[in-house]
DNA sequence: AGCCTCTATAAAAACGGTTGACGATGCGCC
DNA sequence: GGCGCATCGTCAACCGTTTTTATAGAGGCT
């Protein structure tokens, strides 16, 4: 009748007729193990699954200041733009046996602020920030570098100290999209820009200027509006539905228009629909993201997609290396990648018809 | 110069010049702190605030046997269901100074099960599992009840063992969708069924009986569809889409169609439209949850409100009450919660013109 | 004077592992 | 015969707390 108390190291030793040193060792493949026989690693082996042993990580994480834990940020979970990239996450996390401790931001800097500790606390190993909304402040360098726990924000390109980065390039996107309607016969085209304080609404803009010279297509300030600052990512949606009102009654005409980003695009949609405009036989709309609800809509939204689950993966990627890098007193490398975006066609745009 | 290593207890037991065990006692009102002189707590306070000592979490909870953390097991992040209760589970965690180990199961048991052991073995105190999709396994309440952890299972009814439930009362929630419809004049009712295998399916459809049977409105098999078993949430778009064009195909009329769930009447939607058919126009369109797409499709949907933020909410204040309760030796209740859904109007239903 | 009960604090024993230093043995080699 | 080295293990320290037990003086009571 087995005690239903937990089986330690020190059953297994017991059990197997080993020290607890020398069944760590074993169970570990430490260094050390190399000297160890074979048939002792069999016996000690077994002897721990005959008592079903599971080591309790917080023991092992006290002494050899390894959690096997990643922090992971995010700043509005609620935003739909987390949720792949978490997936991406949490799958490769999972593949190297590694759990995450959440933390929503809930986007106030405070909340950040505290998690932040609390991660460091529980000596988590590495970081990974979503940054889609917030402005990222400086507090992060400041913390994060002098902790030496590495850290990658996803979704914002950043250049602060030790902290790697991935995000897409929103620059590259917004020309795709753009080309994307250029192709279709589109020259009349209006634009819905981001809010000035996010650093990829700038990003985004700067493609589109970039691509409108080349082409030789002319940005009429009478066709561009630009989305309030916000903290809810949701918002978006009555603001592009509104701003797009506003284009419509300005009265410079357009036959496409392209959106800051998905859920704007789709509250475009609705200031067309209640305008009686048909999309995309009046007007093509364009997004950015490709977010789950882009596939969804009435029409469908054409998008430039980021590969969101990848970027999590890659980020987690770049967490590990670095953990891995660090264990051997290797330097630990600054990562800053920027990920292609690619045009998903659906509903939402066409050939212009005249 | 402070040495940037950490500090630990004993160094504020130096500084303030009382003992390790003093500092801890005072440090966190133990009961022995009881005959600790005032004076004495505040210089162990202020020395303790003047190093910047913040406890080790690991070194507590391994001696301590409480890890401030619960683990959140979800079945699918993906599904648009989960965000927001995560966010209120999350939301109630914070205030209790409490964090979260995310487990994603991708709807594969065992990486449930794998999962599952991680997180015991990390000394959880707590488990809420969000149980939107797959069959849950009975392997739960082995694992589970023995292990003496606390569980809260979202979004199902079940009754096994010791494990509490919060779930939202689908069949009220059901009945009252057909309440709208048949309120708005609607007797001619298609019906979109949930896969056989969710419980909220079969209790959706009785609560679909019951009103139908009190109203007198009579279920025509050739206006019920069932969606196919499947693991995947967004997967019953695509169902809901063909479902919908099959229900068309067969001829018999209908001005109302109420599907399992949102993302379901989202596919509904958009086979009325290849018909050329609107909404809510041609036929009123109902569906369940309002997960946060309904509110931004073309019609914006009209839908049974699940409090999913809520629901997380509750949850953990179950766990934390089973906590505490543990902790005091007291008996810790299982609670079976089932919460009322709500209604909310929106533009795919209306008044039968006729 | 002896004995209890409060106070106020410290010492020591956990918690369950990992790890560096070291001991013992056996072998090859000069 | 002594030395060095490889092999196989163990000991004891340590990680940073919490908690139980101990110490010790001060009153109060009999």
């Amino acid at each position: 009748m087995p005690k239903s108390a937990v089986v330690t190291i020190r059953d297994v030793a017991r059990e197997s007729g080993y020290s607890a040193s020398t069944v760590s060792i074993v169970l570990n493949n430490a260094p050390l193990a190399r000297y160890i026989p074979a048939d002792t690693k069999q016996r000690i082996e077994t002897a721990a699954k005959r008592l079903g042993y599971r080591p309790n990580p917080l023991a092992r994480s006290l002494r050899s200041q390894r959690s096997n834990v990643v922090g992971v940020m995010v700043f509005d979970i609620t935003d739909p733009f987390c949720t792949p990239i978490i997936r991406g996450i949490e799958n490769s996390l999972y593949q190297a046996n590694y759990l995450s401790l959440l933390a929503d931001a809930h986007n106030e800097l405070h909340r950040f602020e505290r998690y932040l500790e609390m991660l460091l606390d529980r000596r988590v190993e590495g970081l990974i920030v979503i940054a889609n909304w917030l402005v990222t402040d400086i507090k992060l360098l400041a913390d994060l570098t002098q902790k030496q726990v590495p850290t990658v924000i996803v979704g914002r390109e950043i250049d602060i100290g030790t902290v790697s980065a991935v995000s897409v390039d929103n620059e590259a996107g917004a020309r795709t999209a753009l080309d994307h309607l250029y192709r279709l016969g589109h020259r009349d085209i209006a634009f819905l820009r981001g809010p000035k304080s996010l650093a990829s609404s700038g990003q985004r803009w700067k493609g589109i200027r970039r691509y409108a010279q080349s082409a030789r297509i002319k940005l009429d300030a009478k066709l561009i509006a630009e989305l309030p600052e916000s903290l809810d990512p949701n918002s978006s949606f009555e603001a592009g539905a509104n701003l797009t009102t506003e284009l419509l009654r300005r009265g410079k005409s357009f036959s496409a228009l392209m959106a800051y980003d998905d859920i704007t695009a789709l509250g475009a949609l609705r200031a067309f629909k209640k305008k009686g405009l048909r999309v995309p036989e009046d007007c093509s709309v364009i997004g950015f993201d490709d977010v789950s609800q882009a596939a969804l809509s009435l029409p469908s939204l054409t998008t430039v997609r980021q590969p969101m689950e990848a970027m999590g993966a890659l980020s987690i990627g770049i967490v590990l290396d670095a953990i891995t890098a660090a264990n051997q007193k290797r330097d630990v490398p600054v990562v800053r990648r920027k990920i292609p975006a690619e045009l998903v066609v659906r509903e939402s745009t066409r050939q212009l018809s005249k």
